[in-house]
DNA sequence: TAAATAGTGTCTCTAAGACATTATGTG
DNA sequence: CACATAATGTCTTAGAGACACTATTTA
């Protein structure tokens, strides 16, 4: 923000890359995954990378990552947030890179993987049975994701992103459990999502051993609802670069 | 991060110029404020912007922040966080511009003012009274940022760092009511900080025209403490890009 | 009727909010 | 003493957590 008129020439400056990389989650089996490519080319060819890719000059940094996320991943209709930019030099032997880094959350039911030509193959992985070691900078960046989709799981309804349409609340218990990290009191989960208000009733029932179990669905407009899970004393995101 | 190892050239693609923006707030009069620079150049000649800059080749990100905040207003030794990255294109006439931003606190009798030769004009505007217009989008950052202050203010102990080293509790109160825009129970308020362990009281008073009041510090090693000042049902941080 | 899973009810305790009261200085 | 500001105390209520209990299916 600081320029010269007659002097300012765009090409003066050295410039350095920016990309956009996509930390995306799903839940499958029951346990939270994140989607990884393997890298087909130098630098850390044949390690495993949050997928993401060079911004182009026309487009928005979340479009550039629905975008990147399409191509590399065939992933589509996903709910993204913007987690935090990583830009310390050194961080990519090429050249200087700076990253926005997104969270993606995607109902696994819907997707269809697909490798890209850049990569040799495509995977979700179970949070705890990640890699030895990821490309660059991703262990942070995936690191970071994870904390900051737990502490926001607790103000959001984010979780709902991660459920097909119809589920019961058990299921939707056993979401918040697996992001958490911890079990939680049935009755009481029962008692505060009813009183959130956030769900609605549906004629649908799925049987299985026991009892057979009601399937909600999240209201319509819940765009405006908060749905407070709890309060909890570590809600600090570390600091980076 | 997709490219082939013989044919990678940091050339080959037309590159966005990155910039970092600093929002620094302090609280100066009872009040909190915004410092802002007025341009001397093309474009948004003579109108007030946040203060920022390109971020050299080999600088982090964090860095760069801390740099440009001390060349183009003086102020230095301050709390930084980065707040979010904006890229969206066409927001800066001249060529794209990523910028990341960041959030500084200051305390306002640390600091000196200085005018660079980029602008003609440094300083501080009550959040209440800002300019009508701002340089780029820089309304749009300043408004996100408030928010996340806000936000941040009640599940961390952020506002200290506005205060100067001794203060008393009801000053420590009106910082709170000043960010958040309401008034708080001035009972509560005592009995809330008291519990949360994070003050440390000191031998000096302060006399005024009543009882004189007892002067406080934050305990040296608060950084692992938390001071959850109370939940709120509003804690959503809107997106943007 | 036993096992399995779904769903509800209730007790206790903490903490937040409202508000009343006491304390300690000055003119 | 009157006034001003600082600091503490108390009552009520909402909500979180723990945990016991009831409901409905299949084998």
């Amino acid at each position: 923000m600081a320029d010269d008129a007659s002097t300012y020439d765009p090409s003066k400056y050295e410039r350095p890359s920016v990309t956009v990389d996509v930390v995306i989650f799903t839940l499958y089996n029951r346990e939270l995954h994140v989607l990884l490519v393997k890298r087909g080319h130098w630098p850390y060819e044949g390690y495993w990378a949050i997928p993401g890719g060079f911004v182009n000059m026309d487009e928005a940094l979340e479009q550039a990552a629905r975008r990147e996320l399409e191509e590399e991943t065939g992933v589509r209709d996903v709910y993204l947030e913007q987690l935090f930019t990583f830009g310390d030099p050194g961080r990519d032997p090429r050249t200087r890179v700076i990253s926005v880094a997104y969270i993606a959350l995607v109902r696994f039911d819907a997707q269809k993987l697909r490798v890209s030509d850049e990569s040799t193959d495509v995977r979700w992985f179970p949070v705890r049975e990640l890699p030895p070691a990821l490309a660059f900078d991703h262990e942070k960046i995936l690191e970071f994701a994870i904390s900051r989709l737990r502490s926001k799981l607790e103000y959001t309804t984010l979780a709902f992103q991660l459920l097909p349409e119809y589920f019961s609340i058990l299921e939707l218990k056993h979401t918040y459990e697996q992001i958490l990290g911890e079990k939680l009191d049935k009755g009481n989960f029962y008692r505060k999502i009813k009183e959130a208000d956030v769900l609605e009733e549906t004629t649908f029932m799925r049987e299985g051993r026991g009892r057979p179990t009601r399937l909600w669905r999240f209201k319509p407009n819940r765009s405006d609802k908060q749905f407070v899970f709890r309060w909890r004393e570590d809600r600090v995101e570390s600091k980076s670069g």
